[in-house]
DNA sequence: TAAATAAATGTGTACGCACACAACTGTCTA
DNA sequence: TAGACAGTTGTGTGCGTACACATTTATTTA
């Protein structure tokens, strides 16, 4: 049997096409009785409207905002941004146009700054990260006043029910880290667990990953049998950076983890290179170059890594499949946590590939 | 600026949209010098067709064979199946219909009585899992020739060009397990390799997992400072089963890792789990309930899986995009080679699967 | 009761493409 | 020179939906 259309719906319910329609999108002007009987009907005939034909006859353009950070900046953006990109891509042909709004990921003011250009650009949907919670705030209040929906990515906010939550859990990646060097080392471990070039009061995400680490051990009953030695980095005073990762590992020869909570695995590669260490394993957030480097020289064990470029792809999809197609969609979807190594790293990075999830 | 339509360039070259129509498609019936004026404003004016319109229009029903293992034999086989399954829901719009044809995994008599059924139903497309080489090469010939598409996934064969290979790397798997074994004891590890229920002879994936696994401690120099046990065992006398682990693990008490190349590492698990054994670590393939059942437990460490449930979603939109919208698709599509623990899982498996007991 | 108004319902067209069919061109033959 | 014919080219319709607009019906008002 043929798929239900609008027109076997009215002919069922002895209506014409357009009093179907007007049920269909609530516009009214439809007697109580006769809406009745058409949702009804609409119910039993299972209909399910065909999204290519509806896409096909409207011609409205869909401007979204999609509000980024600095790829020049931190490159660890670099991927969403290419997600967004093809997204946006893939979607012209449904009258869809994506603008970026890229902050300062180091700077909250600049974050304000583009949200208001955000906002002023009135688009009919949002995608952000939003990484400063206090200041981004404000915002969703505004957005939701404005009836605008906003997905969001990078970062959980749930208290604003945004429209869409594109998961990255970073608690659990911490405890995936947690088991990683259990694994690594069944005797009670020694780890260095490092936050470099972010503030830690700033970034909840950094805090989260640390607090899943330790509760993979306390979980574990091991509580009492491991040693975490926490360290705030930053490489603006480069000597400095280097000079406290002396004192550090100099005073504590017992590591033999080094956990990274940002994507700056790759400057404690670089100095275990310098320096000829060889016995510390780094497990490192994130894909990108340089991380990769020392992946595949053997000096970072791990990269954990939530699919940043799926993030963005699939954000935008999520604003698209709402407004778009009208389809119903979920209020979180989680990407793939995953454990990239040297011997699976290929499966990983090829770009086309990214999307392939469910 | 507005997408390009056929009515565009027919407008441009001062013909109708008829004659574009024809040159698009290659229907003949165009003189030359039209032709090629007409091609040459596509690539100009950079036309790319509207999909949606495009598959509107037609209404010819496509008919696609999916043939794949028993999942009441195997249970690998049920991702694959609600894959296929997922992706013929979201393409009867399209007028896709898709028939599973399903063989027994260990009977290559049942796959060519099944392959012979697909043959029978002539579909517009094929996707398979040619698991048996022999078997299938005469039926690549015969598809070959009556035309049909037909796409392969969870073993490569790539002789024949189809029209697509979803991607499973059997070798690079085993790279990741020796990886992963390397990183958990960097002392020379002992490990046995079990082979479980299915003839080795028969299937070369797991053959290939193997190598991959040795070539791991090859390439990384290693090859003399390790110890690995290999053995083939077979379920079907169960006490027979146990008895032989009871020799292996008996007559090797340096054994530290163990490596299931099928899915069966649960049954490893549980004899662990009967025999209190703790020290010796597991490794296994796929993500089923058995298998998920003791990852939870603690009791298998780490399992290894290259997303069977988006092969079987992919395979068929592999075919969809190729004979419904026309589009370019590529040869080859890997999926991620995903590690999973304990600690991931969560974002590798359907949520309403979690609920899932032995 | 006719006219005015509001509420409910019906009709027609566009969206971009594919394809069947109609119509035109020029050449060759009887 | 009309007719046949192959080689070209043009036209029209349907796919399922959304939406503007036209039409009908019911209700109120003068």
């Amino acid at each position: 049997m043929k798929n239900i259309r609008i027109k076997d719906i009215a002919l069922k319910a002895k209506v014409s096409t357009g009093t179907v329609d007007r049920v269909l999108h609530d516009r009214g002007n439809v007697s109580e009785k006769v809406r009745e009987k058409i949702l009804k009907i609409i119910e039993e005939m299972n209909y399910e409207p065909n999204f290519m034909a509806r896409a096909l006859g409207t011609k409205k353009v869909y401007h979204f905002a999609a509000l980024i950070g600095d790829p020049g900046v931190d490159g660890y953006w670099n991927d969403p941004k290419t997600g967004i990109e093809k997204a946006a891509r893939e979607a012209r042909q449904y009258g869809v146009e994506v603008s970026l709004f890229i902050f300062n990921p180091y700077d909250a003011d600049s974050f304000v700054k583009k949200a208001e250009e955000v906002t002023a650009a009135n688009p009919d949907g949002i995608l952000l990260a939003p990484m400063f919670y206090r200041e981004v705030i404000p915002f969703f209040q505004i957005w939701k006043e404005q009836e605008i929906p906003f997905v969001l990515f990078n970062t959980q906010i749930p208290e604003f029910d945004p429209l869409s939550y594109i998961g990255q859990d970073s608690y659990q990646s911490g405890m995936v880290a947690g088991k990683l060097i259990h694994f690594g080392n069944p005797q009670p471990p020694s780890i260095l667990v490092a936050h470099i070039d972010e503030e830690i009061s700033n970034s909840a995400h950094l805090t989260k990953k640390e607090q899943g680490l330790r509760n993979y051990f306390a979980q574990n009953n091991l509580n009492h049998h491991y040693e975490i030695i926490k360290a705030e980095l930053n490489r603006s005073n480069y000597a400095k950076f280097v000079e406290q990762l002396d004192t550090i590992f100099e005073g504590n020869p017992q590591i033999q983890f080094c956990f990274v909570t940002t994507s700056k695995a790759h400057e404690i590669a670089k100095y275990f290179e310098q320096k000829f260490i060889t016995h510390i394993k780094i497990i490192g957030y994130d894909l990108i170059p340089q991380n990769l480097y020392y992946l595949n020289k053997g000096l970072i064990s791990f990269l954990i890594n939530q699919n940043p470029l799926g993030q963005g792809y699939w954000g935008i999809n999520q604003l698209i499949d709402h407004l778009v197609f009208k389809k119903e969609i979920s209020a979180v979807k989680f990407l793939p946590l995953d454990i990239v190594t040297k011997e699976n790293l290929n499966y990983y990075i090829d770009e086309s590939m990214l999307y392939n999830r469910l």
